[in-house]
DNA sequence: TAGATTGTTAATCGATTAACAATC
DNA sequence: TAGATTGTTAATCGATTAACAATC
């Protein structure tokens, strides 16, 4: 029986596991095992039998997972079974590579609107689409019934724009303002944070090791110089 | 006393606390307690006093923290005391806006240079940058001493281009190319994979409950339609 | 039937939270 | 000294891994 309450990190994983059936099903491959899904995709054969069960048994003892099979119950799951119209708010190089990438990417998204607060880019061209005032968002999340929003505006503007879409029925957000969002209780916020990204991988790009003891050896430095305790070890 | 082998969630939160400090130091803010760290982060202030004792002492008891001591200890944990030099490879939307994004918006790295593999787009202009060929790119990583690189090229060219990097001294990889990506032992990958976040975000924008009651009732009409045994509860 | 691989339960591991002594 | 808040140890929680019976 699937168990309702699905974590956050099984979520995350489902997409990918998407992706990996999409490429088996374009190369041809029919059925295909949790082993083999581990290989294409870095996840143990565990692990990816385990998120799988908290939807339903999908898979064939002895024989594995049918691809297009899995892959449709897994557009279901997701909620990708029909298009998701969506907009972008923010229409600085940020925004306008994320509209054009998803407007010619994504098969499962649809970007139908991009909004911006400054008058100088309202009317701007981005493919097809023209920057419109973000003063006409309420009436395009109304007529779309919009309830993702990717909001790529600087971080002081973005609560407010937050506020006003989710006020207006937007149920998740995608933001990628380098600020914390409040948002009511029932409303998701992902964070795609590229500042935060970038810095915590500068944290491996050098020797961790020698770093941390450098700090250690200052921190003992400064100890042994000011207070009465003399440190051991 | 600091202990090594500190989790990758520990130091995903790390940059999360700078920012929250530059902001404070801004504000001119001297002193700050875990509690209002806490509030300003969404953490919990346990979650933050342990991460940070995972470096060594850096508050004061019934003190707090001294918001710049803080920070200059942050900057040497990360690694940011002095910046780091990178390169993004693929001119695309994506690789021009976040070139653009560091070259304005982040103090403590540098895009030296932009790559491509696209002849039509070597000597593009990105503000004071000219997109350079990709075999031009072990020089440059050789000349900067270059340890971080973002990857923005397609999917199927992601491997290849990391391959290439990494051949010649990079050791922490941005990848925003929806493509696992293999690399040798020491070498750091973080996947920014912006379909991913959307899709799984795309999860929890409309009824979960619902949607996945309707797939368990499908998977029940299925059986007794088909299969020998009946289905209780 | 024998071989393979799922679905699921139990064991382990790791990360978060709670509690509190240390100490400013 | 009394009040506040850290640093750290112990308890809890959740997620991953291991094991194996079910079954194609």
């Amino acid at each position: 029986m699937p168990s309702r309450n699905i974590s956050k990190s099984v979520v995350k994983r489902l997409p990918i596991y998407l992706r990996i059936l999409d490429q088996l099903i374009r190369r041809g491959v029919e059925m295909i095992s949790s082993k083999e899904l581990s290989n294409e995709s870095g996840f143990t054969a565990e692990q990816i039998r385990k998120d799988l069960a908290y939807f339903g048994a999908f898979g064939t003892r002895g024989a594995g997972y049918n691809t297009v099979f899995l892959r449709e119950k897994l557009l279901k799951i997701i909620g990708l079974d029909s298009i998701t119209d969506t907009i972008v708010i923010g229409s600085g190089n940020l925004g306008t590579a994320l509209t054009r990438y998803n407007l010619t990417k994504n098969p499962y998204v649809n970007v139908v609107a991009v909004f911006d607060e400054n008058p100088e880019l309202i009317g701007k061209k981005i493919d097809s689409l023209e920057v419109m005032p973000i003063e006409k968002a309420p009436g395009i999340i109304k007529k779309y019934d919009i309830k993702v929003c990717l909001i790529t505006v600087p971080a002081n503007a973005a609560q407010v724009v937050a506020d006003l879409v989710v006020k207006h029925g937007v149920k998740a957000i995608l933001n990628f303002a380098p600020a914390k969002l409040s948002v009511p209780e029932g409303v998701h916020v992902h964070n795609a944070d590229l500042t935060i990204e970038l810095q915590s991988l500068i944290y491996y790009s050098s020797a961790e090791e020698e770093r941390l003891e450098r700090l250690d050896k200052e921190a003992k430095d400064n100890k042994s110089r000011s207070s009465k305790s003399f440190s051991y070890d």
